[in-house]
DNA sequence: GCCAACGTTGGC
DNA sequence: GCCAACGTTGGC
C-alpha cells in the first residue's frame, strides 16, 4: 500500500465537492505534469490511501483523506476540444495523459495547515516533500511514517 | 544538446 | 498582485 497527497485548489475542485459526488468518487482529472503522470499512470493502486490537500488559498492544507478507487487510465479530457486540458498533440492509441479515480474516506473537523505541518520541518516531517521549497507537484508519495504522523495532528 | 524565453504553480 | 521556483518549448 502507498501513501499520496494530490493537491487540488478548492476554487475549482474542494473536499466539499468530493463529499457531495455521487458515491464521493470522482475521476482526478486534468493532471498535465510528466511526473505527475507516471504515479498516476504506474504507481498508484487501488486501495491506496491520500491526503487532500488545498492549494492556492487562505488557508493552505490537508483537508482529509480519500482513497484511490481505481488505478490509472487515460483522462478523456486530454480529447476533448472543449476542455480546458485539451491536449491538440495526445493520439487516441497512444494518450499521453491519466487520471484515476477517488474516493473521500475521511473529512478532517479542523484542517491540518501548511502552517502546522511546517512546524515539524525539522523533525518527524524532514523530507515531506510539499515542504521542499519550489516544490510544484501536484501529487507527491508520503512515506508511512509521515503519514501516520500528519494523521497524529488531525 | 544547450539555453533563453515563456508559462504555471502556489505561498504570501 | 508579486515573485521565486521550476517545467516546457523552440531556435540554434
Amino acid at each position: 500500500m502507498n501513501y499520496w497527497l494530490m493537491k487540488t485548489e478548492p476554487s475549482t475542485f474542494s473536499i466539499e465537492d468530493l463529499a457531495k459526488a455521487p458515491r464521493r468518487t470522482t475521476h482526478w482529472d486534468g493532471v498535465r505534469n510528466y511526473q505527475a503522470r507516471n504515479m498516476l499512470r504506474d504507481e498508484m493502486a487501488k486501495g491506496d490511501r491520500v491526503f487532500l490537500y488545498h492549494s492556492s488559498c487562505a488557508v493552505p492544507g490537508i483537508v482529509g483523506i480519500a482513497r484511490i478507487a481505481r488505478a490509472g487510465y487515460p483522462d478523456h479530457t486530454q480529447f476533448d476540444p472543449k476542455s480546458d486540458h485539451y491536449d491538440p498533440a495526445s493520439r487516441r492509441e497512444a494518450p499521453r495523459w491519466y487520471m484515476v479515480d477517488v474516493t473521500l474516506e475521511r473529512r478532517f473537523p479542523r484542517e491540518i495547515t501548511l502552517e502546522t505541518l511546517r512546524t515539524h520541518a525539522r523533525g518527524a516531517l524532514d523530507g515531506l516533500l510539499l515542504l521542499r521549497a519550489g516544490n510544484r507537484l501536484s501529487i507527491l508519495p508520503v512515506t508511512e511514517s509521515q503519514w501516520n504522523f500528519i494523521l497524529s495532528l488531525a
